[in-house]
DNA sequence: CTAGGGTTAG
């Protein structure tokens, strides 16, 4: 059989008999490694142009764009946007916004490639983060300028950049009616990102706006939104809990099935608002729902209702979440001990911490800050001490708060001898007592005529950095007539801290 | 896949 020639069988397409043979320089693996090689020798010249600095204005492009020409250039292919990102990092690292703004403008004229929007968006970030805004605003509407379309990220993007800032907010109208304009379908992210912005501001009546505009166009309920709301509410200034639970009842209306950390805000903010009761309604509307409440949801409410003074409560719900196979752990029970030493019932308090620790709950600080304040609060110093050494053998260190309980029951009851010993301590552990406290220490002292222990003392802390009352003050001044060979130097001492940091006020 | 979220403070 005679085989026809190929050639003549008209396929032109086979590598053989191509009447214009494939170019070898016009296969992929072969741009690819073009490409490669170019980004090699960017890369190194990168290396050289931040270990030498070197500023080579060929052309009026800046060095790293001449660098990048050039290579690609001499591989004869055109440079990639990938190489073109290369260099954008490199210059924002760098915080070069002039050869930014070069890179930007020889990408829009020079360059045919269709420019990812991950690389715009990159510079939108950099510019919202370099507090350059308005940049950051430009570049999103020049993104089309870049033979990008933009999209709903790049929108969501600027958007929160904008959102981070009051005045910037103002701009944000604007740029959602512009960014019709430029064919961007506006999605739920969109509003979601407005409502968390919203919530961050503590303007939720806003973000509510927000999500009953979503709901009228159609978008359905967004439960993320919903959470967004919800779990803003403990920020919100002044919002009642009134307030608060019409806009849980209406989103709840809208088809909001809260999950428990929905429920679990909600119940926070309550709670900080000192309604004990709502927030022990919303436990059982949970539980209703068929949520479960855990251990925490029980632990915030125990807590609310421990505030609320009301124990005969506060035992009953103890006693049904055991009920419910609930186990308490170390907050759980620091919220009862507490409960228990409001009615100071120290005792049943003790019995309590030992019972819970046989059960594996260890005490910790606290559990000892509760006690300390109660018996504190008695005027019960003996048992205060017995309750530091306790904690010493448990091996639980105490804090800022623990030395401040312990100087207020010293200095009420009037040691100042113990309470000057604990204000030594925590100067040495820049612990801070409150102004109050110190500035009675100081009266007492006077009035002990330890006048100068007192500015010792005094002197001290100032050194510290720590700024006593005004009180304290006074009292040193009145008490400091008798004793004037100390004040020309000793007062000198204590005020010029004050003075300098008063002067670095006024500077600033 | 599950943690997260929670306690005192004169």
């Amino acid at each position: 059989m005679v085989r026809k020639p190929l050639s003549k069988a008209g396929n032109k397409f086979l590598r053989k008999f191509r009447k214009w043979p494939h170019s070898p320089y016009k296969t992929s693996w072969h741009h690819n490694f073009c490409e490669n090689q170019a980004m090699q020798f960017l890369k190194n010249s990168n290396f050289q142009f931040q270990s030498f600095n070197l500023y080579n204005k060929n052309n009026n492009n800046p060095f790293l764009l001449s660098t990048l020409l050039n290579s690609f250039k001499a591989y004869s292919i055109d440079p990639t946007p990938k190489a073109y990102f290369f260099l954008i990092k490199n210059l924002t690292q760098n915080s070069n916004f002039q050869d930014i703004f070069h890179v930007l403008n020889h990408i829009e004229h020079n360059e045919k490639f269709e420019t990812p929007e991950f690389m715009l968006m990159y510079l939108i970030r950099f510019y919202g983060f370099a507090d350059r805004v308005q940049d950051a605003v430009d570049l999103f509407y020049r993104i089309p300028r870049f033979r990008c379309t933009p999209t709903v990220c790049s929108l969501n993007l600027l958007i929160s950049l904008l959102c981070r800032n009051r005045e910037c907010l103002k701009m944000v109208p604007e740029i959602l009616l512009k960014s019709r304009r430029m064919n961007i379908r506006v999605e739920e992210s969109t509003f979601r990102v407005l409502i968390k912005a919203l919530c961050r501001i503590k303007r939720v009546d806003y973000a509510l706006k927000i999500l009953n505009f979503m709901i009228e166009d159609g978008y359905g309920l967004d439960v993320k939104a919903c959470s967004l709301i919800v779990s803003s509410l403990c920020e919100q200034i002044d919002l009642s809990s009134v307030e608060a639970l019409v806009i849980w009842r209406d989103m709840r209306k809208l088809g909001f099935c809260p999950d428990i950390m929905d429920y679990t805000n909600m119940i926070k903010f309550l709670v900080k608002q000192g309604s004990g009761k709502d927030a022990l309604n919303i436990l059982n509307q949970m539980k209703e729902n068929g949520v479960k409440a855990d251990i925490v949801c029980y632990t915030i409410v125990l807590s609310g209702i421990v505030a609320e003074r009301d124990y005969v409560k506060l035992d009953e719900l103890f006693d049904k979440m055991i009920v419910f196979g609930l186990v308490p752990n170390i907050y759980t029970y620091n919220v009862y001990i507490n409960g228990l030493c409001k009615q100071n019932k120290i005792d049943e308090a003790r019995e309590i911490v030992a019972s819970m620790e046989e059960l594996g709950s260890k005490s910790n600080v606290v559990t000892y800050n509760t006690l300390l304040g109660a018996v504190c609060f008695a005027g019960d110093l003996n048992k205060a001490r017995v309750l530091v050494k306790e904690m010493r053998l448990k091996g639980i260190g105490p804090n800022l708060h623990t030395y401040r309980i312990m100087l207020d029951g010293f200095v009420r009851k009037g040691e100042i001898g113990e309470a000057c010993i604990l204000l030594e301590e925590m100067l040495e552990k820049c612990f801070h007592p409150r102004t109050s406290t110190f500035d009675d220490i100081i009266f007492q002292m006077c009035q002990k005529g330890m006048f100068t222990e007192a500015l010792g003392l005094m002197t001290k802390f100032v050194a510290k950095s720590f700024a006593p009352g005004a009180r304290a003050w006074e009292t040193l001044l009145l008490n400091s007539g008798s004793e004037l060979q100390y004040s020309e130097t000793t007062y000198d001492t204590l005020i010029i801290p004050e003075i300098t940091q008063l002067s670095k006020l006024t500077e600033s």
